[in-house]
DNA sequence: AATTTGCGCAACCGAAAAGTTGCATATATA
DNA sequence: TATATATGCAACTTTTCGGTTGCGCAAATT
């Protein structure tokens, strides 16, 4: 099983999920009332999420509730951070580009 | 065909060929030449992220030159954006707590 | 003009994922 | 203690996905 968090996040349930849960923990009840899904499939995702890291559990009685780990996401940010270099750059050259122009122009 | 970019960025092999074709425009044959997988399977991975748009043709004579829509990786990292926030809140708590401990130390 | 090359598209296949159903288990509650 | 509630887990079905094969087409090359 290739879990990793790209793939956890692919479903838009699950970023749903993520969302729901981003502020405060909740039940796996509580978390299938808002969605037209089954209870049983909202598990599945939570299983998922739990696997993958995105998603921690803390038993109270017979309650499980989840809540989303933050740091987690930061792996994406990670992954991101790259691109984020690269339009960067892309913007800086086109300020560039553009105030070339603006002195030929002059 | 539901296809979106959290969709297209959960496969290794596309994220893979997202990174080579992030800094200059290649062709499916070069792209392939650096993976083990097939012609048609890049291709097929071509197809997905251009029908998401995180990656325009631009064609060349018989040859097809592929580059990264760096902009739509914008909406990855727009969603990311209420997470950040979060986890800044969460950080700047810790270093209220850590400080209140801190001063009934002293 | 014939052949090679670069590529997309459609059909097919097997594996993985998503969802459903039917349990089992533990904790509350009556 | 009997029952209701909260939940996980395993088995099964359906859908989706990634890959391969085979074809067609248009641009280069001979």
């Amino acid at each position: 099983m290739r879990r990793d968090v790209f793939q956890a996040i692919a479903d838009p349930t699950r970023r749903s999920i993520i969302a729901l849960i981003a502020l405060q923990s909740m039940t796996p009840n509580a978390i299938a009332e808002n969605f037209d899904a089954s209870r049983q499939s909202i598990s599945k995702h939570l299983r998922i999420l739990t696997e993958c890291e995105l998603v921690r559990q803390e038993q109270q009685g017979r309650e499980i509730f989840y809540s989303l780990k933050i740091e987690k996401m930061k792996e994406i940010d990670a992954w991101l951070e790259q691109y984020r270099k690269i339009w960067e750059i892309r913007f800086n050259q086109l300020e560039n580009v553009l105030s070339t122009i603006k002195k030929q122009t002059k």
